[in-house]
DNA sequence: ACCTGAACACCGTTCAAGT
DNA sequence: ACCTGAACACCGTTCAAGT
């Protein structure tokens, strides 16, 4: 029987009068009187999808964990997809670009790092390749873009070969959303399939880059 | 406004009286005497997420569509995810093989027909993902096995360019689900960018299968 | 056995009413 | 402006009751 508790004792709304104003980052606090700050949503909803899963995150259960009513939430956010796009925002915003290494061991080690980060976070793949329009973030298109570029590679094998890593990432950590699937595949077998697959993606990358500088060369 | 059909002159149940009774398949018509088959579920199923997406698709809009009664829908199906995977399975076994051609040109006309087959399921390829252990479907499983082996690639090659392509094509078909997203790319961009990256990743088990058997030549 | 239709326990989203 | 809490229109799933 799934545990049911009861509203008795839950702990309402903390008004946070021990917070000193000294630290005011960049709309780091509410900066006006209101005791709900957006930032504090994204970090809520976050900590809940690493714990139960973007399908476990309810408007309600965050309003819960936030200590507010359902109301409140959705006046500082719109819609459950707008939130999930702020968390998968706030999320890239914390990768590392690799700054050593040739091309493809950057890429490697860029495609990998993000693998593992979303990996934490079940069902924001899913989201993110549904949704890719808006959250293919920013910062990672620019990393990737750059690091190609500097290899090399013409425009258009940019494109292409972005799109692929993009989609064959997606494409990976979409799986296993279900905790009920345990049996297939464990998550090592994963993790060696995922490099894997990225060889063999950069491998064909590599190709693309050398035929192109061949044509360039007899041109 | 939402158009709101009220329950009045709704179609219900045929009984089917005037189907002959001649053409009984292998378990093509009901065989006892139910009124719903499971066939019939899956195709009508089948055709409400061509209509409206997985996630328009609803036990309740699916059961009207037939004519019954919702309980009649689990009465021969236990959960919505069980129907989908029926419906993945139902859509694979239509997928054709192709025989001619060199090993890369069959495994990518494989690959762009089942994408264009799943893409006109919305939704579909997203849930495959997140069920992969259950909806990769054996048959094209087979199928790309089949032809890799043909063309020399080893065990782990085999497992490994699988992987990858299965990974970079629901990763691929996932998105666009929202028909929202209008503004971002045309089809037929997708199209060309689906067919560059299978490139690449077929550029790079080209690598491998060379890579391989110049180790068998010198071994 | 097969089916009906109501009920249960949820959702996301909206909104009048309060402060 | 910000928040509350009830309400709306749905879901998937279950189940006593009918035939």
């Amino acid at each position: 029987m799934a545990a049911r508790r009861k509203a008795t004792g839950r702990p309402r709304r903390r008004r946070k009068q021990d917070d000193q104003a000294t630290r005011v980052g960049p709309s780091a606090a509410p900066a006006n009187g209101s005791a709900l700050s957006d930032r504090e949503i994204v970090r809520g909803a976050r900590e809940l999808v690493a714990e139960v899963g973007v399908d476990g995150l309810t408007m309600r259960r965050l309003s819960t964990k936030l200590g507010v009513a359902l109301g409140a939430t959705y006046h500082h956010v719109p819609t459950k997809r707008d939130l999930l796009l702020l968390v998968a925002h706030d999320l890239y915003g914390e990768v590392v670009v690799p700054k050593k290494g040739t091309w493809d061991q950057r890429i490697k080690k860029l495609m990998v790092d993000v693998a593992d980060m979303v990996s934490r976070y079940p069902g924001l793949a899913a989201f993110m390749s549904a949704n890719a329009d808006d959250s293919m973030p920013v910062e990672l298109r620019r990393a990737v873009t750059e690091i190609l570029a500097n290899a090399g590679f013409g425009r258009r094998d940019i494109n292409a070969v972005r799109a692929a890593l993009f989609f064959y990432l997606t494409g990976m950590s979409s799986g296993s959303v279900t905790p009920a699937s345990t049996r297939a595949l464990t998550s090592v077998d994963i993790h060696r399939l995922f490099e894997d697959g990225l060889d063999i993606l950069l491998a064909g990358a590599r190709v693309r880059l050398e035929a192109s500088q061949r044509g360039k060369r007899s041109r």
